[in-house]
DNA sequence: CTGAAAGCGCTAACAT
DNA sequence: ATGTTAGCGCTTTCAG
């Protein structure tokens, strides 16, 4: 195997033209039925695959999806997050022969040399589509650099929106529930996002009962351990909330136990309901009810959506927000119930 | 911007010839200071950023590294270290003017396509070096074809070796520290990788003292919530172990908790440590000890390695099996002591 | 429906 | 130390 066998070869073997070939590789309509059927077979047993760079430099697509991610952002839910959303974006990409690039941005609010890190970055990949991972998907600069080249953009659907507000409707759904002493336990993760999901939380429950639950809230970010003292703290006493929300999978299901250890049944005493999806959810008993934001789905979303794009038109603005549903989505499970008549 | 600068403007700008360009941006020595200094100013003042595509067709490196991993692997665990790896690797690349592509390769233990896929995506980006993510490294058709087309691979060092045995060296120090009554809380993620750190737990303590520890055991990788109810259970009888190892952070953090509220002193009375890191170990209180297989700076000295074999000669093996000290972290921390004389 | 020609941006190999 | 020549593998013209 010497340098890697080109559309000449396989043009040779079926003894047509290299354009042939080409067409045929392109999915062209204008190819004879037994010249494709020739070409297909000498791809197959030459296990020919066109090569990306000649493919691009000839002005043709490069195959290459982009997706930018701020560099800064340390956070250990971060890597989870873009780690789910790599299996997920590529398998996508991969089952229409795309490739996925992963790059990071500095992630500075302004953007000094951002964009044009950005341009030199397209430049040399030429890439079809690019998704702008949040917080980048705010910064107009990108956003317009990528329009005049006439690169489709995507974001993630409702990162933007309130509509992404997973504090706020889980708070609504205790509310709707009747639970009106609701706790609610941050994690250590995003702080801004922590800052958002909070104020939502307040929101929803400003709206029924103006008295700000301010005892059952955990402000400053604990940790699992710290939360769980806290969780103790506000269950032992008479008056304590029907119902608690915790940012993290991983403090629900601690908590399910603290409230076992202190007799609560759950969902009889105390409603439990997580902002995050984890498979352990389903599995422990009861299963603990989600707000998921489906990242990684919506990411391979948006990665088909600008495959997509290209197909048709050249419509470079692809944006096309999704419904509430689709974005955030409430996962009912038994470890949420009406709330009980009195304490 | 029509159609991005190419190497022809710069030469223009600089008053050069376009190879003189090409070689001011590949640093070769034989270039005059003097238009060396023109070149850089046009690359600066127009923006410039070589193609990709360009530089990789005409034969010359295309600057891209390519990770590839198996695809089948949805394991929670596997999302995070997954991302962990893209953000340490990508900033590594990047440093040197490299890019780095993930491409999920079929998992399946032998391999019907998998090596040809391999090939096709070499064939199509002509990657300068290739990471074999484990288990893909014990696969030798992935090896030999990368041998064959003289692509430097690198693999995570001491993935293969009993070297990364966290469960083993966890037991061991322990042991040392004189416990003999160590219980071991596996969790869900990898099963295989449990699977041999259990093994490797279950040798450290045979070595000392054949009875083994059955009944401390979490052998079926509960969820967080049964585990915790497990150790409970582990705790209460007064023949109970005197150290607990973990595999999961969350895990160890809420033992702590449960030995807290059993007013069991952690270390006095039990000592922890967790096979994972977690910047949660650190904040909590006591700070919990941690075993630390630190697979991203691993990754991210693997790229570094292949971007140097480019430099130096040809060497398509880039191997250099590190020291245990390095592929795997003891991180001390108080959450350990010696076992106390008498139980 | 198919083929021939030209060129994408860059770098090796020779010249000078 | 620099310029010149010839492709790399593919796709887009434009002719048959």
């Amino acid at each position: 195997m010497g340098r890697g066998i080109t559309i000449e070869d396989v043009a040779r073997a079926a003894d047509v033209s290299r354009q042939t070939v080409s067409r045929v590789i392109n999915h062209s309509p204008r190819v004879s039925p037994s010249a494709k059927a020739r070409v297909e077979e000498a791809i197959a047993t030459l296990g020919y695959v066109p090569s990306l760079a000649a493919r691009s430099m000839g002005g043709g697509r490069s195959g290459v999806l982009l997706a930018v991610f701020p560099e800064s952002q340390t956070g250990s839910g971060t890597a989870q997050e873009l780690g789910g959303m790599l299996l997920a974006g590529s398998a996508a990409c991969g089952a229409q022969g795309y490739r996925l690039l992963f790059e990071p941005l500095c992630a500075a609010a302004g953007d000094p040399g951002a964009a044009a890190k950005l341009a030199g970055t397209i430049g040399a990949l030429q890439p079809e589509g690019v998704i702008l991972l949040p917080p980048l998907d705010r910064a107009p600069e990108l956003r317009k650099l990528l329009d005049s080249r006439g690169i489709p953009r995507a974001t993630l659907p409702g990162s933007e929106a309130a509509s992404g507000n997973a504090g706020e409707a889980a708070a609504r759904r205790l509310i709707e529930l009747g639970h009106r002493q609701i706790g609610y336990i941050s994690g250590p993760g995003d702080p801004q996002r922590s800052e958002r999901w909070l104020a939502g939380y307040r929101r929803a429950l400003a709206e029924r009962d103006s008295r700000a639950h301010r005892h059952f809230v955990a402000e400053d970010q604990p940790g699992l351990c710290t939360a769980l003292d806290l969780v103790r703290a506000l269950l032992v006493p008479t008056i304590r909330p029907t119902a608690i929300i915790t940012e993290r999978a991983d403090t629900a299901l601690a908590v399910l136990h603290v409230a076992r250890s202190l007799k609560l049944a759950v969902p009889r005493d105390l409603s439990l309901i997580a902002l995050a999806e984890d498979p352990e959810l389903v599995t422990c008993d009861p299963p603990i009810a989600a707000l998921h934001r489906p990242v990684a789905a919506l990411f391979a979303g948006a990665c088909e959506r600008l495959m997509a794009a290209r197909k048709t038109a050249d419509d470079t603005a692809v944006s096309a927000e999704l419904p509430l549903e689709l974005t955030l989505e409430l996962i009912e499970r038994p470890s949420i119930a009406r709330a009980p008549r009195a304490i």
